[in-house]
DNA sequence: GTCTATAAAGTGATAGAC
DNA sequence: GTCTATCACTTTATAGAC
């Protein structure tokens, strides 16, 4: 086969290849030859469609953040928008926890996450959040976004009493985490996303007095 | 040289060795040929100190908690204990960046980690926490600061005014981000440290109350 | 406990045919 | 826009000498 009537890649079908692939083996098992077998082509096709492999990961990043909801902000009140988009952001990356990494390095100039960071900023400044403030908020969230997709809390205890008992006498139950792992998970999320906002409320409420 | 009288290398040694080589040039840059000259030893010498590479970046993951000031806890009220213990944890890993992924993947069976989880629930359930809440705050702290050590959320904006003026109307000021990226970083730190702690000091009243 | 030598494989990327 | 062939290199880890 030479030149196929009709393309066999495109950018689309080769994003979602390496999704599923980093997916199910890691960030680390995504080699351009391993993409290309799975997509059913030779290595070198995909470098018609990509410059470097760089160029590949950037995109993956941003056809996950393109998946968050950004709808509520600026259509709410700022502290029930953040909850909404918060919550969004973390289901779209928690799909992906592998890739992470790639998307905690900041928008770049990857256009669906400057557009998530437009929406962002300019719906706390609308709210009346200083320019200042606003920015913080911005990456405060992200913090606890990032760092809540960005691997399981409870996954990360042994399932195995043995090790806790006795030299950690206060985590003679943490070996039943993992049995609980979404539930814990999840529930962290929401009490941290809760307190996050009630604090900023907070925060918020105090700025206005002045 | 065959056998030297005194050994060359250590786990100590190749842990710091580790540690530096990462925090400059990245996880991706750490091979066991390159640390080893980097300690002026050949690879496999390696492997008379570690089973593994993966044992190595265990070993160093558990060297960046060790530096972690858990006196804190369970000595000052906990909302205080909180605080500290926080941003001395942000502190440690914010040093070395590049290996939050490695760290980020739960205690396992490291024991400085282990024992930092431990000291962390022990001091909620001993303050009043019910347990199960302890465990969802130990876990939405990890995310804050974790998420908040993983990467700068400043330095994730390009520095070109023209990138941003056209399409994403509130980012007109973003290119100035790179320039103030410490102060951004860390002030949204404490802004956020703050709320999460105010929203819990809330919920933890009104858990009293009933 | 370090060395040399080497196994066995995988890496990203390019050139040029069709 | 896909192919084959290939470059130039890197990787982790083992065997056995000293």
């Amino acid at each position: 086969m030479a030149r196929p009537k009709s393309p066999l890649l495109s950018r689309e079908r080769i994003v979602a290849a390496a999704l599923a692939l980093v997916d199910v083996h890691g960030l680390a098992a995504l080699s351009t030859r391993r993409l290309a077998t799975r997509l059913g082509v030779s290595g070198p096709s995909l470098y018609n469609h990509f410059a470097t492999k760089d160029d590949l990961l950037e995109a993956a990043a941003d056809a996950v953040i393109a998946r968050v909801d950004i709808t509520p902000l600026g259509a709410r009140p700022w502290p029930e928008a953040l909850r909404a988009w918060a919550t969004s952001y973390r289901r779209a990356l928690a799909e992906h926890p592998n890739l992470v990494p790639v998307a905690t390095q900041g928008p770049g100039r990857r256009p669906h996450a400057l557009r998530m960071a437009d929406a962002v900023y300019g719906a706390l400044v609308e709210a009346g959040w200083p320019p200042r403030e606003a920015t913080r908020i911005g990456a405060l969230m992200r913090y606890f976004v990032v760092g809540a997709a960005s691997g399981s809390f409870a996954g990360g205890f042994v399932d195995d009493p043995a090790l806790y008992g006795a030299h950690y006498p206060h985590l003679t139950d943490a070996h039943r985490l993992q049995a609980h792992r979404r539930e814990v998970d999840e529930g962290a999320f929401e009490t941290g996303l809760d307190a996050l906002v009630a604090g900023l409320e907070l925060r918020f409420a105090r700025l206005r007095e002045r």
